[in-house]
DNA sequence: CTCTTATATTCGCTTATGCGATTATAAGAG
DNA sequence: CTCTTATAATCGCATAAGCGAATATAAGAG
């Protein structure tokens, strides 16, 4: 299958890993994406295509917002030591699961 | 560290996983690689550099001949999973395993 | 030295990738 | 409906990647 093959050029981009650490947080829809990474909109989509275009993330829309989470399944979980063992110790994507934890704050708090 | 991501795009092209493939079995010489992928010299060596360049191979030089075997510590040892749990179920790579097999065999007999 | 073998490098070409800017689409809100 | 917001798709461009063919280099062999 080259399915695999098709994760592994996913994985090659780093744009692409920020967003795959991000979803391993939550569900996130594009504009939460665009706004902890400070990308334009058409990066962030166009990514997020790619990422499930290799099976790596799926979607769900409600209402006018597109949510993205993780579709990893067991066949792919060099991935999740990928993320845990060596993402997760680069500085780059720990400031960006701060940010992220920023942004969701201040996005519910000005819903209220 | 960006060698991460360096490695990552290393991992990204099917002749480079089919060589890392046959280097997880033991160090091999470029001339055994060529035989056993039949890809050409320069295809050969083009990658199994960059291969070195990202850090997962190292060299060796003996009389005129260059010897590659794995240099992957425990930094990314994502990449054993990689291998072992996914690569090695995909008939193109069993495939090549066995043609190494079938090559070093020929090739032993050859200098009797 | 000269020839052969093993490997690396360069060249020219083709295709793939990523990007910003723009436009299209789709769903609410009013 | 019309306007706004969220997302996707398209266009044109610049750069990167991969390839075969040819050439360069380096080490033995004779």
């Amino acid at each position: 299958m080259e399915k695999l093959l098709d994760a592994l050029k996913a994985l090659s981009d780093e744009t692409r890993l920020r967003i795959l650490n991000l979803l391993y947080e939550k569900e996130l829809c594009v504009c939460d994406i665009m706004e902890t990474l400070q990308i334009t909109q058409a990066k962030a989509s166009r990514h997020l295509i790619y990422l499930k275009n290799a099976d790596l993330v799926k979607d769900r829309k409600h209402a006018q917002w597109v949510y993205y989470s993780l579709a990893i399944d067991e066949r792919i979980k060099f991935i999740d030591s990928l993320v845990y063992d060596n993402l997760r110790n680069l500085e780059l994507y720990q400031n960006d699961l701060q940010n992220l934890k920023d942004w969701l704050k201040r996005k519910t708090m000005n819903c209220d």
